[in-house]
Order: C-alpha cells, then structure tokens, then sequence
DNA sequence: TCAATTTAATTGTATAGACAATTATTGTAA
DNA sequence: TTACAATAATTGTCTATACAATTAAATTGA
C-alpha cells in the first residue's frame, strides 16, 4: 500500500516531506510486526535489541555504555531495559574489574537459549526474505543514510 | 554516517535486515530533529502531527477516528493526546450533531497562529531542502512502501 | 420491539522515549 | 594532595507507545 493511501493523505508539500513521513510510518509497521512475533517470547522490540547487542560480545561483557552506543534509540533508558531482562534472567550484572563506576553485564545461558529460539522461528518463515531485491535493499540503505545526513 | 558506523556494527545476516534497522534508526533521527524544533513551541513531534490532521480538515471538524486514521502511529493514544491540546488551547471538543458517541474537534484560533509560526520556522532554514533530489526522494518513497509490501 | 452486535471514545496499566538531575567514581591539574 | 571537571550509571518525571477493558450509543436483525 502506497503511504497516501495508508495514512489518508492526498498530496504532501514534496517528495522529500513524504519520505520523512514514509520514514515514520515504515518504521512504525516493522517494530508493529517483531512486537507481534516476540509477543510469544514476552519481549518487547527494544529488549530484544538490547539482548541481542550483549549477546554479540559473548562471552566478553559489556557495560551499559557500550549498549547505549549500539542502541536503534539511546533514548530510550538502558537501565530500566536492563532491569526487565535482568528479572527475567536474561541478563546479569556484575561489577566491573576495572572501573567501580560500571557494570559488567553478560547474556545467561537462558538469554542464549531465548534467542537461539526466536532466530529459528523468524527464520522458519522467512520474514526477512523481503519483497525487496538485495541490489534494492542496498540502494535503500544508501538513501537512508544520504537522507541522515542532510 | 553510514548506519554501520552510527550504531557501531560491522555486519549484518543481510542488506535487507540492515535496511530494517536502518529504518528504524533513520525514524529515530528524523523524530529527534523535529522534537528538537517543536520544543520551542512546546509541542511534541505527535501533538504537532495531531494538530496538523486537524487544521488539514479546518474548518470542518474531525471526529477521534479520522484523527487516528491518519496518524503515522495509531498506537499512540489519540484521546490523551487531543487532552494535552485541549489544556493548552489549541483544540476544542464539541459534541458531535451527528451521533452522540463521536466528538467534534476544531482547531482553535491561538492553535491555527501556533502552526503558522511553526511552520514559518521551519521554511525559514529549509528543513525539507534535503540532500536528496525529488527523484531520490521518490524513489525511495516506492522502496519503503514495497519493504512494507512484503 | 428489543436483544445482540458493532462502533466511538475513554480509561487502565505496563513499557518505551525524552530529557534533566543525582550519585559515585575516576581523571586532571594546580 | 586536593579541588575541580568528566564520566558511568541510576533515578525522577512527563509524554508516547502498546494493548486490553470499559462505557455509551448506534445499528442490525429476528
């Protein structure tokens, strides 16, 4: 569905003010569809996110900086994410060995086991096998980034 | 910044997974510039969205629904949002003459003045003169509605 | 007619996003 | 050494996002 159609827009004032609003909206759709998947694994989208950027360390910890800077939206409030995969034994927090102001934090077993499971069920159909082209994904990425960089 | 650098990540499992998250993270970025603009008028990037749906209908009024209808994000709940226009006199809710579940919104006078001047703002260092041409800009536009598409 | 269904809007509750302030610790320089 | 600035993480507060439940009114169909 073109954006004017699903947001019930006749004309915007260019193309360029479209494709912010096409940004917004696609992004919008997609956190909608892997809420609605992880909804099984009582995750939300940016506790996965978070889960996944501790894993990708694994077995080396990282402190709560290092997943600040890896973060889709570093608005949003480590800690507290952290707090919630912690209670669901997702994650630990330990001291660090070099610096008393930082945390360690590692992925559990559990944690491992969780996202192993999830990647089989997102693989299992094919939800990243897109509409889109490899050569197109690359040229979408690349207006993406020129569109940042204005 | 190419999104590799911006969200310090070396590879991804494919272009069409890193256009995912590139979406979100350009969605993240895009949201940051205008709440950063829309903070001198106290107004959030949502409320500012509301506002301009309704004026878009003025002077006609819209009811709840075709407010949320048009919304980039319907999640986000229209009824607590129109209460924060309505505290600071931007909307007024009127019963509706048609049917006495709906409301009529309007758009305020002081609300019609806070939207020109935002968008006088706006114009004045061209927001929207991007880096991308009109024929970038629309392509891109047809990529995000076909990675929606799948 | 009138019970059942649908619809419009609100309310409730939890997490996320946005951003300022605070606390504890480390680094730096007089 | 010891003030002072810088840094890492947490806490506080408000709005937005996500989604279920509720309330009131309109619609439908036997």
């Amino acid at each position: 569905m073109k954006i004017e159609e699903a947001i019930n827009v006749k004309s915007f004032s260019s193309e360029t003010q479209k494709a912010y609003i096409n940004v917004l909206y696609t992004a919008t759709i997609l956190k909608g569809k892997i809420n609605a998947r992880l909804k099984n694994f009582d995750l939300t989208h940016e506790q996965f996110n978070v889960l996944r950027i501790i894993k990708g360390q694994f077995p080396n910890p990282v402190c709560v900086k290092d997943i600040t800077d890896r973060m889709i939206d570093p608005n949003s409030n480590t800690t507290r994410i952290l707090d919630r995969l912690e209670q669901k034994q997702l994650v630990k927090r330990n001291p660090s060995e070099r610096d008393r102001r930082e945390l360690w934090i590692t992925i559990t077993e559990n944690g491992l086991n969780v996202l192993a499971t999830i990647e089989a069920d997102f693989l299992s159909d094919n939800p990243h096998g897109s509409s889109l082209s490899h050569a197109e994904a690359s040229l979408l990425n690349n207006l993406l980034d020129k569109l940042r960089a204005e």
